[in-house]
Formats: structure tokens, C-alpha cells, sequence
DNA sequence: GCCGTTTTCGGCCCGACTGTTTTCAGTCG
């Protein structure tokens, strides 16, 4: 069984014990769950070697539980938990604002067992009869529901952070504001988001929060107090807007930023120093007078830490490495020289080479790779031998005629079912390089899978893997393969992961990230774009390289031209 | 249920906002 399975089992008996109205439990197996999850190594094989109370949050009682998953697939605490109470019960805390306290008051009160009884209930009524409940509560309810009734799953990093940033250029115009910024998992960059949280240091919050609501795309203020404003845009996008005062504003976005987890650790660090932290300050305990509050750096230091990029505060290790003077030096968009994954008009992209060229010129790059899809791929209009030949002429021709930047020419080539190539080795020693990628038979096992991805780096021209492991956000998991294999054997034949930046993919991961250099493969980031807009998701993918903790020695497109051509011709 | 150069028992992050409240519980992040 895999770790996100276990880790799945426990999260559910999180979710019952905490609907029970069970304290302190939930937050334990949570926590014990999300080390599990993120761990590096099946626990299968991690248990062979090692304790399992080794891992964080993992005591006698966990570990024993999780050697009885190990060992019958199944868990006999939880199906105790679960006869005790509905199946549909834990549905009801999806919806906004009924926690367990809520839900299980319905349960006993109304015997409502599931969302479709809850919404008969909240029409007919008698959910406003409830002590402590009114009609706006009820109203509530229905809108809670109705929003999960439409809901979408989360939104990809590449959607929201541009709305988020006109929303900010707009509220920052519109009070005259010097500090204003991202805050939440946008600011960290995660893959997928939430909601949208803004942050404002200003003495004068009322001016903020009027801005903040008179933005075009406002479509509802759901809240609105003095120093917290939450409202919807019409696409249902939600965003939060805190304001403090200036001289906290240093503390507010080290509060804001961090997650759950990151912030616990800090207040719990503050705790032991004898002193406590919240979004307004650093504060001693004893005298309640300010240790820090005005810059985020202020904070870090004085609880004994170098303050790190905001990408890596998910307390995966960046707490400790910083005690210890360990933080990376991440990669940034000013190392990136060049991209390696872009479509022409040649298949299914929207630019000409030429434009490409020049787009890429104008973002100081010093290379850009064309990868026009190979033969096999016919949706996406895949090049025969003949047109890849003729497209290579024409970019010959083009970097004659455009100076400062080189035109590699590549191909993204279909790895088939046995893991040959989808062009003849005489054509692919023709190519500067060669992406390879798998776009078809998804469903393979695990073994099957992992012997074509092998067979494929077999082939002595084979460059790049494109976005190994085929997932697409929110709509498609990644296909089965033993990556540990797979990227080892990656860093033994010198061919690198790429990590695809296009927004619906963003594939390597944070955490494969964290493994690929882990294991030692070099990662090389395309945009995988179809237009001369798409070149922009660079963004993206080094976010995402930072969020896996990757500097420019780990990062191929961080080579400058003069280097870069042993490595792609092996 | 976990954890500990303060603790093997007694802690476990902290505050804003809402609705239904005459002082607060529940939810959320």
C-alpha cells in the first residue's frame, strides 16, 4: 500500500475522532498522516530497516496502527469509528461553516445524516428553529451548499496569480499604498490554491477596504470588519484582504505566508523563548512588550532563524536547515537563460520560429528550444521525418538572420508502448536534443510502465523526460511508475526530468523536485508553450523549482550556452 | 496521541468575524 493511502486511512479517522468531539487526537493523526504522506520512501520499505516512531508525529499507537494497515490493507479502529456514525456525516463539514460541532448537533437534533437531508432540512425551514440558529444561518447553509454543488476543486497557481495581482495593483492604486502583498499559498507559490489572500499595512484600514470592494470584478462583500474584508469576484473566486497597522506589517506577512504547520512551529519556538507571536507582533510574554513586528526578517532573527524565500515555508525541513545555516540558495528567474520546451506553428503551436525567436530574445534569454510534437501524435499535428527536416531548414535559416540568441532545435518525441522512440535514430542524431515524452497507454501497471520509461533512456539520443509523470492538476492523476528507478536511472545515463510548467501540468512536483535532487537528476524546466503568451509560465515552473528546494546548480536552463552543449549531446 | 537540555505528565497556536447572543460558541485560516 502507498504512504498516501496509509496517510488517507488516518486523516479519515482524524475526520471522525474530531467529529466525535475528541480533542487534541485529530490534530495528531493529521499530523502523523502528512509526514507520512510527504515521506521520501514507501513505508513498505522504510519499515524493514527502520522504526517506524522514528517519523514525526509517529508514536506506539500510530506505528501500531500503521503495521496493521501494512500488513491487512485495512484498519479495524477505523471501521469501529466509522459504524458509530453516518457514512454522510462528514459531507456536512465540507460545506462552509458547519464544523463537528455543527454537524453532529444536526445529527442528534434533526437526524440529518448527509448533505441531501441537510438541504431538505434548510428548505422546509427547521434548521432556524435550532437553539443558536437564526435564519441567516440557515440562509447560510443553503449558500454553503450551493456553492459545493458547483464548486471546481481548487484553482491553478497560473489562473489565479495573475487575477490576484490586478486585484493588488488595484487596491494598491486606489489607497495609495506602499505596503501591499500577496499573502497565503499564493505568495508560496503552491500549485494549486484556495482562495486569495491579501495583506495591506496602513493607518488608515477603512480607505483600504473600500478600495479593496469597489474593484470592478467584486461580485459580493461577504464579510467586512475593521480589519478583515472577504469578498467574491463574479468568476466565484474568494478573497481575503487583511489590513494592519504599518509598523506590523512585517509581523502580519510572516503570519499570512507560512502555512498551518510553518506558523505552528514559529509560535511554538516563541512559546519555549518565553514569548509569543501572532500577526501583529513578536511579543515577551511576561511584559507583553514588542520584540519585533516591523519586517519579517525582524521576526525570524529574533527567534533565532534566517528568514527563507516564502516558497519554502511548509515546514518540510526549512526550520531546521535554517538553524543550522543550511537554507538553499533557490534558483531564480534572473538564472534562467533559455527555455527548453516550445511548440511552433509546425504542430500544434500558435507562433512562427521566427516569433518564437524573437520572444525569446526579448527575455534576455541566450537559447530557446523549438519541440514540435513527433509522427505518432497526429491530434496535435506530429511532424513526419519529411517536415521535421523541413522545419530544421527554416530555423537554420532563422538564426542567420537573428543575432543574441540560438535557436535549438529539438523534438518532443513520443515514447511508444515498448519504449522505442517515434523517429529513427538517423533522425534523432540530427536533433540538438530530444525531449521524450509519453502521451499515450496511461494505464499500464507499474512494472509495464517503469520498463518502457527504462527502455526509452536506453536510446543513446534520448535528452530529456517531459513531464514524467503525466499528471494533469485537477483533472488527471500521474500514471504508475517506480520513480525512484526511473530518476536514479535518469541521473546514471545523465538524461534530465523535466519540469513542465505549463499551468495545468506543473509536473515534476514540489516534492518530486525534492527527490530528483535527492537522488541526484539535473531538472530542466520548459514552458511547454503554444503561444508567445505561454512563454510567461517560466514563472511558474521556477516557483515550483523552488518549492522543491532547487538551486541553479540542480537546473539545467541555469547553463549558459557555451556549457549546455556537451550535456545535450551526451 | 505525541512529545520533552524546562517536563515521562501536562501541555498541545492564536485571533477575527458572524450570528445569536445578553457574554459567547463555532468556524476559519
Amino acid at each position: 500500500m502507498r504512504n498516501s493511502e496509509i496517510a488517507a486511512i488516518l486523516e479519515e479517522v482524524a475526520d471522525l475522532l474530531e467529529l466525535k468531539g475528541v480533542a487534541f487526537k485529530p490534530n495528531a493523526y493529521r499530523k502523523a498522516a502528512r509526514n507520512i504522506r510527504e515521506m521520501k520512501q514507501e513505508l513498505e520499505t522504510y519499515r524493514k530497516k527502520e522504526d517506524l516512531r522514528a517519523i514525526p508525529g509517529v508514536g506506539e499507537a500510530i506505528a501500531k496502527k500503521v503495521e496493521e494497515i501494512l500488513d491487512t490493507g485495512s484498519l479495524r479502529y477505523l471501521d469501529e469509528l466509522k459504524e458509530e456514525l453516518p457514512a454522510g456525516l462528514l459531507q456536512l463539514m465540507e460545506v462552509p461553516d458547519i464544523g463537528p460541532k455543527t454537524a453532529m448537533r444536526l445529527y442528534k437534533e434533526l437526524r440529518i445524516t448527509n448533505l441531501h437531508e441537510l438541504k431538505a432540512a434548510a428548505t422546509s425551514h427547521q434548521i432556524r428553529d435550532l437553539k443558536g440558529f437564526g435564519d441567516k444561518s440557515e440562509e447560510r447553509v443553503l449558500q454553503g451548499i450551493a456553492l459545493l454543488e458547483r464548486r471546481s476543486g481548487r484553482m491553478l497557481l497560473g489562473y489565479a496569480y495573475p487575477i490576484a495581482e490586478r486585484l493588488r495593483t488595484h487596491v494598491q492604486g486606489a489607497a495609495r499604498l506602499k505596503l501591499i502583498s500577496l499573502g497565503g499559498s499564493l505568495r508560496r507559490m503552491k500549485e494549486t490554491i484556495g482562495d486569495i489572500d491579501l495583506l495591506a499595512g496602513s493607518d488608515d484600514a477603512g480607505r483600504v477596504m473600500d478600495a479593496f470592494a469597489s474593484y470592478q470584478d467584486v461580485e459580493e462583500v461577504l464579510e467586512r470588519g475593521p480589519t478583515k474584508s472577504v469578498v467574491r469576484l463574479k468568476d466565484g473566486t474568494q478573497v481575503d484582504l487583511r489590513v494592519v497597522k504599518e509598523v506590523e506589517y512585517g509581523a502580519a506577512l510572516q503570519y499570512f505566508t507560512g502555512n498551518k504547520e510553518h506558523n505552528v512551529e514559529l509560535r511554538s519556538m516563541a512559546n519555549d523563548k518565553g514569548m509569543k507571536l501572532n500577526e501583529y507582533g513578536l511579543f515577551r510574554k511576561d511584559n507583553n512588550q514588542v520584540v519585533a513586528r516591523e519586517r519579517e526578517e525582524d521576526i525570524y532573527r529574533e527567534l533565532g532563524l534566517r528568514i527563507m524565500p516564502p516558497e519554502l515555508r511548509e515546514n518540510r525541513g526549512e526550520i531546521q536547515a535554517s538553524i543550522k545555516g543550511l537554507l538553499p540558495k533557490l534558483v531564480e528567474m534572473e538564472d534562467v537563460k533559455g527555455d527548453f520546451h516550445v511548440h511552433s506553428l509546425a504542430s500544434d503551436g500558435a507562433a512562427t520560429i521566427e516569433e518564437i525567436a524573437y520572444a525569446a530574445k526579448r527575455k534576455g534569454y541566450e537559447y530557446v528550444g523549438i519541440t514540435d510534437h513527433s509522427q505518432s501524435l497526429g491530434v496535435a499535428n506530429g511532424l513526419s521525418v519529411e517536415r521535421l527536416r523541413g522545419n530544421m531548414d527554416i530555423a537554420r535559416n532563422i538564426m542567420e538572420r537573428v543575432d543574441g540568441v540560438k535557436v535549438l532545435i529539438g523534438a518532443e518525441v513520443e515514447i511508444l508502448e515498448d519504449g522505442g522512440l517515434d523517429y529513427p535514430d538517423k533522425v534523432l542524431k540530427e536533433l540538438d536534443y530530444v525531449i521524450g515524452a509519453v502521451h499515450s497507454k496511461f494505464k499500464m501497471s507499474e512494472a509495464e510502465m517503469t520498463n518502457r520509461l527504462l527502455a526509452a533512456f536506453s536510446n543513446e539520443h534520448m535528452t530529456i523526460l517531459a513531464h514524467p509523470t503525466g499528471r494533469v492538476l485537477e483533472q488527471r492523476g500521474p500514471y504508475l511508475f517506480d520513480k525512484e528507478r526511473v530518476f536514479q536511472a535518469a541521473k546514471e545515463g545523465g538524461i534530465c526530468l523535466e519540469l513542465n510548467a505549463y499551468v495545468e501540468r506543473l509536473d515534476l512536483s514540489d516534492l518530486d523536485c525534492i527527490k530528483a535532487k535527492e537522488l541526484g537528476a539535473r531538472v530542466a524546466i520548459g514552458t511547454d508553450a503554444h503561444s508567445l503568451s505561454q512563454l510567461d509560465y517560466m514563472l511558474y515552473g521556477v516557483a515550483t523549482a523552488r518549492r522543491g528546494w532547487l538551486e541553479p546548480k540542480d537546473v539545467l536552463n541555469c547553463l549558459p550556452l557555451s556549457e549546455l552543449v556537451d550535456i545535450l549531446s551526451r
